[in-house]
DNA sequence: ATACTAACGCAACTCAGTTGCATATGTCAA
DNA sequence: TTGACATATGCAACTGAGTTGCGTTAGTAT
C-alpha cells in the first residue's frame, strides 16, 4: 500500500484499493470484510478489537473472536491497517492511510486526526542530537487535551469505549 | 512530583525525592523498593513488567508477581513512574522525570532518551488547526530508527527484551 | 458441477494482570 | 523494648485478551 500512503488518499479510495490488494493476495470478498471496512472507515477514532467485535456482532451475533483476530492479522500483514497505542494502553486499530497524528481527549477519549505532518525537519534535528542512532525513519506523535464538548460539560465522566 | 518535572532533575536526585514522597504517603522503606529503584534508574530503556520481575528475582527468587504489580501501581499513582507504549505493544515503565521523547531502534529495541522538548509552538499550531479541541496539554512523541550498533551489524536479528 | 483453498466456528489453551484473604513485617507510640 | 496497627507480601483462584489446532463451511476458478 506504499503508493497510497505517499499521497494521503481519501478514505474511500484507500478502501477500494485495499480490497483489490486483498484479492491479489488470494483472499476472498466476504460480507465479513465488507462490514469490517465499513467500521474502519468510520474513522472518528481508532478502534479497539473489542469495539470492532461489538459492532460486527450487530450484523452477525454468533461471530467468533478467532475470526476477527485472524482477519485483523491479515489486514495488518498487508499494511492495510496499523496498530497504535494511545494513552490507556489498549491496542487500537486504524486504516494505515499514511503518516498522521492524533489529538486525544483526556476526558471522553475521542480522537481527532491531524493529516498535516511537518516533522521531517525535526527528525533531522533529532538525528543530529542523538549519540547512538544512525537513522531516524518514522515517528509516533499523539497530543492529549480536552475536546470542546467535554470542556463545556460540567460533569466530566470518562466515556472511553473499551 | 511536579516540582521535579519542571526542572528535569538528575535521575539520582529524582529517586531520592521519590523515596521521601513514598514515606510521606505512608509507605515503608523496603529492600524491594530499593531494588526496584535501582532497576528503574538504569534508564537505558523503559522496562516491561516481565523484565523488571526477572531482574528483581535475581535478588529475591520467590518474589510474587502480585507484589510487583501492586508496588508498580503505587509508584504510578504517586506519579513517580509512568507507563509508555512503544512500537511492540507491551506496556513499559520508566521514571516520570518530565517531558522527554524516545528514539527506539527498530532492530534491537534499544531506546535513547531525548531530554530537549520544543513542542510548545507545535502544540499551538495543532490547537489552531483542530476543529473540536479547546486545549492541548501533553503529548507523546517517539521516533523509530536504527542505532549505530545495529547499522554496523550484518545479521539483524531483533534482540528486544520482553 | 467439481475441486481446491480460504474462511469460519469451536474448544482448549497461554499468559498478563487482578482480587480476596491470610500471614509477615516495618513503624510508631507508650 | 513491647505491643498495636497499618502496610507489605505470598498464595490461590480468577478474568479476559489473544492464540492454536482441527474439523466444517463456503467462495472461486476451471
Amino acid at each position: 500500500m506504499l503508493y497510497m500512503k505517499e499521497n494521503f488518499m481519501h478514505e474511500k479510495q484507500f478502501v477500494e484499493h485495499a480490497k483489490k490488494e486483498l484479492v491479489l493476495a488470494g483472499h476472498r470478498q466476504t460480507e465479513f470484510l465488507e462490514n469490517l471496512f465499513s467500521i474502519l472507515s468510520d474513522c472518528k477514532k481508532p478502534h479497539s478489537v473489542q469495539e470492532i467485535m461489538r459492532h460486527l456482532r450487530k450484523q452477525h451475533p454468533q461471530l467468533n473472536k478467532t475470526t476477527v483476530y485472524r482477519q485483523l492479522q491479515t489486514l495488518k500483514n498487508l499494511r492495510i491497517t496499523k496498530e497504535i497505542c494511545l494513552n490507556d494502553g489498549t491496542r487500537r486499530i486504524e486504516l494505515d492511510t499514511g503518516d498522521h497524528h492524533h489529538i486525544v481527549c483526556s476526558v471522553c477519549g475521542n480522537v481527532e486526526h491531524m493529516k498535516r505532518c511537518s516533522m521531517s525537519r525535526l527528525k533531522n534535528r533529532v538525528l543530529a542530537e542523538s549519540k547512538n542512532f544512525s537513522s531516524v525513519d518514522t515517528h509516533h506523535l499523539e497530543f492529549f487535551g480536552v475536546c470542546k464538548t467535554c470542556s463545556k460539560r460540567k460533569k466530566r465522566s470518562p466515556v472511553i469505549e473499551q
